[in-house]
DNA sequence: ACTGGCACTCGCTACAGTCGAGTGCCAGAG
DNA sequence: CTCTGGCACTCGACTGTAGCGAGTGCCAGT
């Protein structure tokens, strides 16, 4: 059955009032805040039917309404406008994030912006090395049988690992290593190294082949197989805010959810579309999450998307204002790459 | 007044009934399960002697005692001895340590570790830079303007910046930087280098001078000002435990405090002597702390001190095992750097 | 289709009563 | 002088009852 107008008033009234006081709402209450026109036996029969259909529901038989997930959805979907940022807002995002020195500093300055602004839980994935490109491979010789490997990519992302060759080699040895892997690197997207890296091994000459070899290992661990993918948080304390009002109970599963890199990879990581995503409630695929919402983009210079950043609340959240937020980090940070 | 010897066997029966039970003990419940020797009555009268001492408090008028943070300051420096680890603890801690690839690798390890054995908040440092020696600079060109300034310490450290030069800078240039500064800096302790990089700026030739006085001030920012110290965290989950019986009511001033960097090297970074720390509720120096107890020690190769590393959990703990974990791990951490 | 009225539900608070763990004190024994 | 058993006392935790009031669902009337 198609709500009317009206009903679609009212649950909108219903989460705004109730993400405002977070207490049930009642008709009364309802009438006497929102201009509906309509006396409180009216707005009863609307709300009857918004519960059959399962936008709210009563915690107990005496007490006013609250949405459920199905009803946030809806409104998210739509009832709300994207509340455009207040001027303090704005300035503050530029006063946060102008001074950043370099990649690491970017993110956990934007971390915690966004932690600040939405009071919330923020998480900013580094750009992603499958999206970013070789800039430059550099390898130190620590000892004759160590060598340290830095990884420079276009991104800014710098990673390194320690390199243990099977047999000590001349420093000359490593000159032409670098010049090789960075002749056929160099400048490569970094999902598709794998097939060349193993090129790499089969054309290098016999002397330099153990070296490569181990080389070649950890190229492929470091990329495809390790860390690959880095996260900052922050935040984590605005999760106690609510007098644990939100999140029936226990911060337990939240706190031990948000420690793992693959569940927080799975919240903001998987950008496809330039689009924001709002995850709430049962909606979230990771069990200890469900009771939250998350609210996810992706991010990059120009067009292009490098990685992910979000926040995570209690579902009951100001969802126009959150959105907001997180678009507009999201695309002050791409402007700040972009100027690489 | 002296204390006998019998009130401190009350004073430790009381703190392990308490640590273990987490209810507050009474006179009876204790000469039960501890052998004693004496009636409850007698029990009572000491247990008076040491509420008026400071050592224990009544919660209410009709409860059992409760350890105070004197009680438990006594307890820890006179009346327990340390646990040996269990050979499943051992095993444990091989078990995770081994096959660590990088300082990285060691250090997410190591906290993670530590969050799990002792069911609590684990901190630890990175080895400090003010500790470290300059094993290698390198300078990576990425564009005629901009160089990748990455610094490679003796204790496994890497740490990069970003170095944006005023005026374009030929190849050739760079090689001769990277050869200077490495000559003037290579393998000095990092204390020691402001004045080298003073004087680095003023001996080279004039031709390079912009670029080598932008460097230097990078080199400073990076190595005194900025990050300087880094902190990895884990186990914030094992907070929630208790079900907020400890941390009275709200874990929020305790993330807040968790989230400082500053306020987490004061927890763990003052390591003077290689003795282990602890700290009792009112005898933190945070005071969004207080009401928390603090374990932490030393690491380093050999008997050098590089970092530190502990855990925090409720005053209500089990010293003596958290005690025993935090020296083992550091001492295996210890060890594994040593293969450097 | 909306409204006012009314009976009903049920969580919340206050209050009284009971129970029991634990205490402090005291007189007496060793 | 130290320890013990006994005893009266305190006070939090729990239970049951009662009244209140917010909020609802339903219905008859406009």
């Amino acid at each position: 059955m198609g709500l009317d107008d009206r009903k679609l008033d009212v649950l909108r009234a219903i989460v705004e009032d109730y993400v405002a006081t977070q207490e049930p709402v009642g008709s009364k209450a309802l009438v006497e805040r929102h201009q509906l026109g309509v006396s409180p036996a009216t707005v009863r029969n609307d709300m009857a039917v918004l519960e059959e259909e399962g936008y709210i529901r009563q915690p107990h038989t005496s007490a006013g309404r609250v949405p459920t997930d199905r009803g946030y959805r809806l409104f998210v979907d739509r009832l709300s406008r994207v509340k455009p940022l207040t001027p303090a807002e704005r300035r503050a995002i530029e006063r946060f994030l102008v001074g950043a020195v370099d990649l690491d500093d970017v993110v956990h300055r934007t971390v915690r912006l966004l932690a600040q602004l939405t009071r919330q839980v923020a998480v900013v994935q580094y750009p992603s090395l499958a999206r970013s490109s070789v800039r430059h491979l550099e390898l130190v010789p620590i000892s004759t049988t160590r060598l340290m490997l830095v990884m420079i990519a276009d991104t800014g992302r710098v990673e390194q690992r320690l390199v243990e060759l099977p047999a000590p080699i001349p420093a000359d040895d490593v000159i032409d290593l670098r010049r090789m892997v960075n002749e056929k690197l160099g400048g490569t997207k970094l999902a598709d190294t794998p097939p060349l890296v193993q090129a790499l091994v089969e054309e290098v000459n016999p002397q330099l082949r153990p070296a490569m070899t181990t080389l070649a290992t950890v190229l492929l661990e470091t990329l495809v197989e390790r860390h690959e993918e880095r996260i900052a948080l922050a935040g984590t304390a605005n999760l106690a805010r609510g007098g644990l009002l939100d999140f029936q109970g226990s911060l337990r599963p939240i706190l031990e959810a948000l420690e793992e890199e693959v569940v927080l990879l799975k919240l903001i990581g998987e950008v496809e579309p330039s689009t924001t995503r709002v995850r709430i409630g049962d909606e979230n695929e990771i069990d200890n999450l469900r009771g939250t919402s998350v609210v996810s983009t992706g991010y990059g210079p120009g067009r292009t998307i490098v990685g992910g950043l979000g926040v995570l609340g209690p579902t009951r959240m100001d969802y126009p204002g959150t959105i907001a937020t997180v678009r507009a980090v999201a695309r002050y940070v791409g402007e700040l790459l972009a100027q690489n």
